[in-house]
DNA sequence: TAATAACCCAGTAAAATACTTGGTTATTGT
DNA sequence: ACAATAACCAAGTATTTTACTGGGTTATTA
């Protein structure tokens, strides 16, 4: 489980879908003037999206994207692996080809960790943060965490 | 909030010296030998550990680091920070000075759940991760989440 | 048939990550 | 006193990831 930008921009991506879902298509043009990221960049993003069936891609005028599944149905966690793809695995993991137990151990503390933060990414829809967001009204408590 | 293998370096060099803090300090040419990091990689991170109070560094022959406060007291969410640095924070958080709505509801949703990360990994401290490897046993569970 | 917008790909610029090298300073045991 | 140890420090480089540029093509709509 990874978390840059680069998964940022995936998520406040598909947050603005399914904000805007009700008008028909987004296109990446007006994502890409919103969110102040390169037109060619969310292409990249989208062609992991749309491989991953996240989103649905709709040619000529008048097209754009939408979500390929209900907003209840689409985790935090699946929109980040999917820009992320590539998982740096453990050497050491489960094979026990792994000779230092002092390694072993921390090796396996640390996946612990890493499998209760995707459970947690995996139980926020993007439903979830949006339906929040219209609970509390206002996000003036939110501190710089970025 | 930021997750990468900077962080999990980090982490896990910090899970050795809560596990090893029995026998005195220990060394980072050993965490070194352990993890599969660069000396001098290492010595940065720790450099940045120690700013932030969260290792103690001892000089000389059977020197080494030891945690700088209870592993009850160190939570994986400082870290992460201390390590991290740089915060990269939204352009239109608080200020207002963001013209396009569409814009500031993403964004917000976003600092939003940045904030529900950074919470979650804040309540999840060194002495956690080891008690509840003890009482587990074992982690074979674990899958490849990296 | 022209405009639109997804879709595709190769190359490059910029930034973050990780390492290399070559030091100095404090501490310990001989 | 002094040699060994290991933290501490800093400048430079290699590598990888992130992000962008610019060139297309294909499908769809009016």
């Amino acid at each position: 489980m990874r978390l840059s930008t680069k998964g940022r921009y995936a998520v406040t991506a598909m947050l603005e879908l399914t904000i805007r879902n009700q008008k028909g298509p987004v296109t990446l043009a007006e994502i890409s003037e919103d969110q102040d990221i390169s037109l060619s960049y969310l292409e990249q993003l989208f062609a992991n999206l749309r491989k991953h069936g996240l989103v649905k891609g709709m040619r000529g005028p008048g097209g754009g994207y939408q979500l390929g599944k209900e907003p209840t149905e689409i985790s935090v966690a699946s929109i980040i692996m999917a820009v992320d793809e590539k998982v740096d695995v453990m050497k050491c993991k489960g094979e026990g080809n792994c000779h230092d137990g002092q390694k072993c151990i921390t090796h396996n503390l640390w996946q612990s960790l890493s499998c209760q933060i995707y459970t947690f990414l995996d139980n926020i829809s993007l439903q979830n943060l949006v339906d929040e967001h219209e609970e509390t009204g206002t996000t003036e408590v939110l501190n710089q965490l970025g």
